[in-house]
DNA sequence: CATGAATGAGGATTCATTCAT
DNA sequence: TATGAATGAATCCTCATTCAT
């Protein structure tokens, strides 16, 4: 390889590590952090099993890397279809929407998500925090306060809705049912969310 | 120990067997239940690492007791709490404030109901649905159910809100702050979850 | 039990002992000495697992009783029967008769001598010579030297066809067929040690 | 070593798996199967603990890789002894003499055959007796039913007289002195099996 | 004498990581 | 850069043995 130009030479290290976050991505879904083998990564990937440490120094740096991999694609998704809407109403569901579309889409990815956000490991919390702190911003800047300012929401205390409606997107997006459906409508969970249970006369 | 009378036996057995349990618990919401360490269990509970054997015959069994010692009592103390409330909405604010209060009472037991319902192992997930499904019922029946026949809530999809409240409540539950406590008042989410967001004129 | 008659109290003592050494015969065969375990015969007997240590100061000195007990009975029944013939060719087919019934009716505690025999433990098998010694006496003595004397059998050397004979008994009592026979009849055996294999005019 | 040319690396690879089976070897010759222990063999051979995984998946591939390795050899080098003779007597004699050669030239090896054989272990006595078919064939076929056909021996039971023959067979190589020699003369032995006790007028 | 809880050494196995090639 | 053999710490679990009652 040494000899190849730079340009595909890093297209080919693009691809290994590619591949290498993909077979990682499946063994921390399917066993979990902890339970996750490197070797067995390396190797599901079509490698020798040192080769994972060319791309990434420790099993930490690698779960980092697939969580910053997924953050990036999950919340720049969304991100694009949400802010396509301009109603706050609109917004919401359309949150709802583009996220249950990627965990379908990616249950994999949305596992790990989940597994680490209510998981034990406080640093990779943290981190994943950081990664997805355009979301928490989305949800709470751009559909929540811009509704409030426009009038279309009560007043609330935004940052702990933020944290509610991130419970639910979550809580969802683990409660797949057999056939890998989210179990919950987009429109039902924003109805719900917009309207409350309270019956009025 | 053979020859004590029967009732004291039975007492240190189940002395030595909550200690155990309790060690058991810190560690498993330390690091999970895959990092945890029997070994690691038995000594921080003052015995030798064989010890926890006589109790536990493996380490799959000591989590599975963890989650029934725990389940056992969360779902008693919400259920006799929120059953002595009427209307369903104080018994929904009544759930989510005995629910709290539990929780921050006993931090290192709901870190791990909340890593096994998110995380990554079936089996025990599944088990923890059987020893929860008390709640589940009392949310469904006791509160949404008799909700709408006394014509206090809406028609709704009682199952897949019963999944909506449950996910604020585990989410609730996962964000301590420094002081160890909730970030979220049980009012608050009682009326999020009875008004909703939107804005009536 | 410390106020029954001297001779009662004995006989109790003498049966829990027995019961301990049957289990321990079941366990021996079942899973070789290394592989046996001390708890598991005790409570196999129906006692606790400490009792056993009241009987027997070890593991190694419960399968040294466990080995003379077998010895004893084992030697005993042979001799006595070889002895009630007069001809050594009868004495030697009434010693595989007899050892053949002895496996049959007794097939774990044949089943340990054989592994002990031939297995690793160098000490184990020295104790068994030991205590096997009378039937080794029998065959040399009293059914190969008398048969030399009377003229039945030709010189040879004796000790040595002592040792081919114990090989086929063992071996014999080793392949036990689906409803644990030995699949050879004493006087096939008789037959092949007396008259061998060469074709005669 | 990953870049050695292939040539190289297999013979360091067969290399070091050879030194693994030696110290296995030694190791079960000494204290039988269960109670070898694999970290000891693997240090014994020069390596860490964890080494000897990458050549064997666990203990009991280890073992049947043992018996394989000594089967081949055993039954390779008897086989190939007694068919350079052609008359069944000789034949006989040869089995026993190449047998015996091979048990003082290995007697760790004929150690663990003979362990297993006699052993309680089902599984690893079945697949010995796999592993050692050819030299129970050659002991049917071509040393007994040869010698009838040919018409130096009587009529016979022949797999009941195989059967007999190996365990002497066994029984002789279980007996070494304190030189490491086998008792028996491979002449005696066979003279025994052909002529037997009787004394002819 | 019987009990059975407690002990802690030891065993099979896994795995993150290193490094020579 | 890719390889994969080697490492050795760590894990779950078993078990002979002890001893207070």
């Amino acid at each position: 390889m040494a000899r190849l130009p730079a340009r595909i030479r890093n297209q080919v290290l693009a691809q290994t590590r590619q591949r290498l976050l993909d077979a990682a991505i499946l063994e921390f879904a399917r066993v979990g952090y902890v339970g996750a083998s490197i070797n067995r990564i390396s190797k599901a990937a079509g490698f020798a099993q040192g080769t994972i440490y060319n791309y990434f120094p420790s099993k930490c740096a690698l779960m980092v890397a697939v969580i910053d991999h997924i953050a990036a694609a999950h919340t720049e998704t969304i991100l694009k279809q949400v802010m396509a809407e301009t109603q706050s109403a609109q917004r919401l569901e359309c949150f709802f929407r583009a996220g249950f579309v990627f965990v379908e889409a990616r249950p994999a990815q949305a596992q790990i998500i989940v597994n680490v956000v209510y998981g034990p490991d406080i640093e990779l919390k943290e981190h994943i925090y950081l990664a997805y702190a355009p979301l928490f911003r989305l949800i709470e800047q751009d559909i929540l306060k811009a509704g409030v300012a426009q009038g279309e929401f009560q007043k609330m205390n935004c940052d702990l809705v933020t944290a509610l409606i991130m419970a639910m997107y979550l809580g969802s997006s683990s409660q797949l049912d057999a056939r890998g459906k989210i179990q919950l409508e987009p429109a039902d969970v924003t109805r719900f969310i917009l309207d409350g249970l309270r019956r009025r006369n």
